[in-house]
DNA sequence: AGCTGATCATGT
DNA sequence: ACATGATCAGCT
Protein backbone atom coordinates (compact mmCIF):
# COMPACT_ATOMS: atom_id res chain seq x y z
CA UNK A 1 0.00 0.00 0.00
CA UNK A 2 2.44 2.63 0.75
CA UNK A 3 4.48 1.86 -2.03
CA UNK A 4 1.64 2.48 -4.38
CA UNK A 5 0.33 5.51 -2.71
CA UNK A 6 4.33 6.93 -2.97
CA UNK A 7 3.93 5.78 -6.49
CA UNK A 8 0.78 7.89 -7.31
CA UNK A 9 2.59 10.86 -5.15
CA UNK A 10 5.72 10.69 -7.70
CA UNK A 11 3.56 10.56 -10.72
CA UNK A 12 1.71 13.71 -9.23
CA UNK A 13 4.99 15.49 -8.91
CA UNK A 14 6.28 14.63 -12.11
CA UNK A 15 3.62 15.68 -13.82
CA UNK A 16 3.72 18.93 -12.39
CA UNK A 17 6.99 19.40 -13.13
CA UNK A 18 5.76 18.40 -16.29
CA UNK A 19 3.26 21.05 -16.45
CA UNK A 20 5.49 23.55 -15.04
CA UNK A 21 8.29 23.12 -18.00
CA UNK A 22 5.68 22.75 -20.94
CA UNK A 23 4.04 26.46 -19.65
CA UNK A 24 7.04 27.68 -20.56
CA UNK A 25 7.61 27.40 -24.46
CA UNK A 26 7.20 30.65 -25.87
CA UNK A 27 8.87 32.66 -23.17
CA UNK A 28 12.05 34.81 -24.33
CA UNK A 29 15.13 34.51 -21.96
CA UNK A 30 14.27 38.03 -20.93
CA UNK A 31 10.84 37.08 -19.44
CA UNK A 32 11.47 34.04 -17.99
CA UNK A 33 15.25 36.15 -16.41
CA UNK A 34 12.62 39.14 -15.08
CA UNK A 35 10.52 36.44 -13.45
CA UNK A 36 13.62 34.47 -11.96
CA UNK A 37 14.73 38.53 -10.56
CA UNK A 38 17.97 37.03 -12.92
CA UNK A 39 20.03 39.76 -15.55
CA UNK A 40 20.49 38.73 -18.69
CA UNK A 41 24.16 38.60 -19.65
CA UNK A 42 24.90 40.47 -22.82
CA UNK A 43 26.02 37.17 -24.23
CA UNK A 44 27.08 33.24 -23.19
CA UNK A 45 30.82 33.81 -23.82
CA UNK A 46 31.77 34.10 -19.71
CA UNK A 47 28.29 33.08 -18.60
CA UNK A 48 28.08 29.20 -20.75
CA UNK A 49 25.86 27.35 -17.95
CA UNK A 50 23.35 30.70 -18.16
CA UNK A 51 20.47 28.86 -19.61
CA UNK A 52 20.35 25.92 -17.70
CA UNK A 53 20.83 27.91 -14.62
CA UNK A 54 17.69 29.94 -15.43
CA UNK A 55 15.73 26.77 -16.18
CA UNK A 56 16.71 24.92 -12.81
CA UNK A 57 15.86 28.35 -11.16
CA UNK A 58 12.32 28.54 -12.98
CA UNK A 59 11.40 24.46 -12.18
CA UNK A 60 13.03 24.39 -9.23
CA UNK A 61 15.78 21.98 -9.42
CA UNK A 62 17.64 21.12 -6.62
CA UNK A 63 21.39 23.51 -7.67
CA UNK A 64 24.54 22.18 -5.96
CA UNK A 65 27.58 20.11 -7.75
CA UNK A 66 26.60 17.15 -6.70
CA UNK A 67 26.71 14.16 -8.70
CA UNK A 68 23.11 13.41 -8.37
CA UNK A 69 19.91 13.96 -10.92
CA UNK A 70 18.18 17.43 -10.68
CA UNK A 71 15.12 15.78 -9.18
CA UNK A 72 16.55 13.09 -6.96
CA UNK A 73 13.16 12.10 -5.81
CA UNK A 74 11.69 12.17 -9.36
CA UNK A 75 14.63 9.93 -10.79
CA UNK A 76 14.27 12.80 -13.25
CA UNK A 77 17.67 14.81 -15.02
CA UNK A 78 16.91 17.95 -16.52
CA UNK A 79 18.86 19.13 -19.62
CA UNK A 80 18.59 22.39 -22.18
CA UNK A 81 19.05 21.34 -25.39
CA UNK A 82 20.43 24.79 -27.83
CA UNK A 83 18.85 24.07 -31.05
CA UNK A 84 19.15 25.79 -34.14
CA UNK A 85 16.75 27.07 -37.00
CA UNK A 86 15.94 23.67 -38.55
CA UNK A 87 15.69 22.10 -35.14
CA UNK A 88 19.00 20.59 -34.96
CA UNK A 89 21.41 20.60 -31.78
CA UNK A 90 24.05 23.08 -31.81
CA UNK A 91 26.16 21.59 -28.77
CA UNK A 92 26.78 18.19 -28.12
CA UNK A 93 25.03 17.49 -24.48
CA UNK A 94 27.52 16.97 -21.37
CA UNK A 95 26.46 13.86 -19.09
CA UNK A 96 28.57 13.24 -16.37
CA UNK A 97 32.61 13.82 -15.16
CA UNK A 98 34.39 10.29 -16.32
CA UNK A 99 35.65 8.06 -13.56
CA UNK A 100 39.25 7.22 -14.01
CA UNK A 101 40.35 5.39 -11.16
CA UNK A 102 39.00 2.69 -9.60
CA UNK A 103 37.16 1.61 -12.47
CA UNK A 104 37.45 -2.28 -12.16
CA UNK A 105 34.51 -2.54 -10.42
CA UNK A 106 32.41 -0.15 -12.35
CA UNK A 107 29.11 -1.72 -14.43
CA UNK A 108 26.82 -0.02 -16.66
CA UNK A 109 24.05 -0.98 -14.38
CA UNK A 110 25.33 0.97 -11.87
CA UNK A 111 26.94 4.15 -13.72
CA UNK A 112 26.61 7.38 -13.49
CA UNK A 113 25.66 7.59 -17.31
CA UNK A 114 22.99 5.77 -16.62
CA UNK A 115 21.46 7.00 -13.82
CA UNK A 116 21.65 10.46 -15.13
CA UNK A 117 19.97 9.50 -18.54
CA UNK A 118 17.59 6.84 -17.39
CA UNK A 119 14.45 9.84 -17.47
CA UNK A 120 15.64 13.59 -18.70
CA UNK A 121 13.37 16.59 -18.88
CA UNK A 122 14.69 17.96 -22.32
CA UNK A 123 13.88 21.83 -22.68
CA UNK A 124 14.96 23.06 -26.13
CA UNK A 125 16.00 26.46 -26.40
CA UNK A 126 16.56 28.63 -29.03
CA UNK A 127 20.60 28.58 -29.48
CA UNK A 128 21.18 30.79 -32.50
CA UNK A 129 23.87 33.32 -31.93
CA UNK A 130 22.44 35.65 -34.42
CA UNK A 131 19.80 36.37 -32.24
CA UNK A 132 20.40 38.41 -29.10
CA UNK A 133 20.33 36.25 -25.64
CA UNK A 134 17.17 38.31 -24.04
CA UNK A 135 15.28 37.58 -27.42
CA UNK A 136 15.86 33.85 -27.87
CA UNK A 137 12.45 32.15 -26.32
CA UNK A 138 12.31 28.37 -24.38
CA UNK A 139 10.85 25.62 -26.63
CA UNK A 140 8.18 22.98 -26.01
CA UNK A 141 9.80 20.06 -23.21
CA UNK A 142 9.49 16.58 -23.41
CA UNK A 143 10.56 13.64 -20.88
CA UNK A 144 12.47 11.26 -22.75
CA UNK A 145 13.68 7.76 -21.72
CA UNK A 146 16.36 5.71 -24.14
CA UNK A 147 14.86 2.93 -26.38
CA UNK A 148 16.25 -0.83 -25.34
CA UNK A 149 18.20 0.41 -28.57
CA UNK A 150 20.01 3.58 -27.47
CA UNK A 151 20.17 2.12 -24.38
CA UNK A 152 22.13 -0.60 -26.15
CA UNK A 153 24.28 1.50 -27.90
CA UNK A 154 25.50 4.04 -24.86
CA UNK A 155 26.08 0.81 -22.91
CA UNK A 156 28.47 -0.67 -26.00
CA UNK A 157 30.15 3.38 -26.06
CA UNK A 158 30.46 3.48 -21.92
CA UNK A 159 31.79 -0.45 -21.89
CA UNK A 160 34.60 0.37 -24.61
CA UNK A 161 35.95 3.64 -22.80
CA UNK A 162 35.70 2.29 -19.51
CA UNK A 163 37.94 -0.99 -21.02
CA UNK A 164 40.31 1.34 -22.36
CA UNK A 165 40.58 3.82 -19.29
CA UNK A 166 40.94 0.14 -17.18
CA UNK A 167 43.92 -0.45 -19.37
CA UNK A 168 45.32 3.22 -18.96
CA UNK A 169 44.67 4.24 -22.65
CA UNK A 170 42.78 7.20 -21.84
CA UNK A 171 45.47 9.21 -23.39
CA UNK A 172 44.32 7.73 -26.12
CA UNK A 173 40.81 8.07 -26.32
CA UNK A 174 39.88 10.78 -28.65
CA UNK A 175 35.93 12.36 -29.07
CA UNK A 176 36.08 10.68 -32.32
CA UNK A 177 35.49 7.53 -30.43
CA UNK A 178 31.85 6.29 -29.58
CA UNK A 179 28.83 5.98 -31.96
CA UNK A 180 26.78 7.87 -30.04
CA UNK A 181 28.20 8.63 -26.49
CA UNK A 182 32.41 10.15 -26.50
CA UNK A 183 34.72 11.15 -23.83
CA UNK A 184 36.29 14.56 -23.98
CA UNK A 185 37.80 17.06 -21.55
CA UNK A 186 35.93 18.35 -18.68
CA UNK A 187 37.96 21.21 -17.14
CA UNK A 188 38.33 24.55 -16.22
CA UNK A 189 41.43 24.77 -18.72
CA UNK A 190 43.95 22.74 -20.33
CA UNK A 191 46.33 22.18 -17.01
CA UNK A 192 44.15 20.96 -15.06
CA UNK A 193 45.55 17.19 -13.55
CA UNK A 194 43.66 14.53 -12.09
CA UNK A 195 44.45 10.86 -10.87
CA UNK A 196 43.89 8.04 -13.86
CA UNK A 197 45.55 4.65 -14.79
CA UNK A 198 48.77 4.89 -16.97
CA UNK A 199 50.13 2.10 -19.93
CA UNK A 200 51.56 -0.23 -17.11
CA UNK A 201 49.03 0.09 -14.28
CA UNK A 202 50.69 3.05 -12.40
CA UNK A 203 49.57 6.31 -11.69
CA UNK A 204 49.26 9.51 -13.71
CA UNK A 205 48.11 12.74 -13.83
CA UNK A 206 45.85 13.62 -16.71
CA UNK A 207 43.22 15.99 -17.99
CA UNK A 208 39.60 15.48 -16.37
CA UNK A 209 37.42 14.02 -18.79
CA UNK A 210 33.27 14.00 -19.46
CA UNK A 211 31.01 11.96 -20.93
CA UNK A 212 28.67 13.96 -24.26
CA UNK A 213 26.22 12.54 -26.22
CA UNK A 214 26.97 13.40 -29.91
CA UNK A 215 24.75 15.79 -31.30
CA UNK A 216 23.12 12.61 -34.02
CA UNK A 217 22.10 11.10 -31.28
CA UNK A 218 20.18 14.09 -29.22
CA UNK A 219 18.88 15.55 -33.08
CA UNK A 220 17.45 11.99 -33.50
CA UNK A 221 15.77 12.56 -30.19
CA UNK A 222 14.39 15.61 -31.08
CA UNK A 223 13.11 14.20 -34.87
CA UNK A 224 11.54 11.10 -33.11
CA UNK A 225 9.84 13.41 -30.37
CA UNK A 226 8.53 16.38 -33.20
CA UNK A 227 8.33 14.08 -36.22
CA UNK A 228 10.34 15.99 -38.30
CA UNK A 229 12.19 14.53 -41.28
C1' DA B 1 40.22 19.80 -7.26
C1' DG B 2 36.01 18.33 -8.76
C1' DC B 3 31.40 18.67 -9.27
C1' DT B 4 27.33 21.38 -11.45
C1' DG B 5 25.52 24.28 -15.51
C1' DA B 6 27.27 24.31 -20.43
C1' DT B 7 29.19 27.07 -25.02
C1' DC B 8 33.26 28.95 -27.20
C1' DA B 9 36.62 29.17 -30.79
C1' DT B 10 39.62 27.07 -33.72
C1' DG B 11 41.12 23.51 -36.90
C1' DT B 12 39.71 20.53 -40.43
C1' DA C 1 29.87 23.85 -41.83
C1' DC C 2 30.90 21.21 -38.13
C1' DA C 3 33.01 18.71 -34.31
C1' DT C 4 36.92 18.66 -31.15
C1' DG C 5 39.53 20.30 -27.67
C1' DA C 6 39.46 24.25 -24.65
C1' DT C 7 37.25 27.10 -21.70
C1' DC C 8 33.93 29.97 -18.30
C1' DA C 9 31.24 30.71 -13.73
C1' DG C 10 29.68 29.22 -9.18
C1' DC C 11 29.67 26.19 -5.26
C1' DT C 12 31.62 22.65 -2.09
Amino acid sequence: MKGLIRFDEVNVQLKQLFDKASALAGYSFAELAAEQGMVVPKDLRRNKGWVGQLLESALGASAGSQALQDFPELGVELKTIPLDANGKPLETTFVCTTPLINVHELTWESSNVRNKLQCVLWIPIDGRREVPLAERTIGTAFLWQPSAAQEAQLKADWQEHMDKIALGEVESITAHQGEVLQLRPKAANSRVLTDAIGANGEAIQTLPRGFYLKTQFTGQIIRDTFNLN
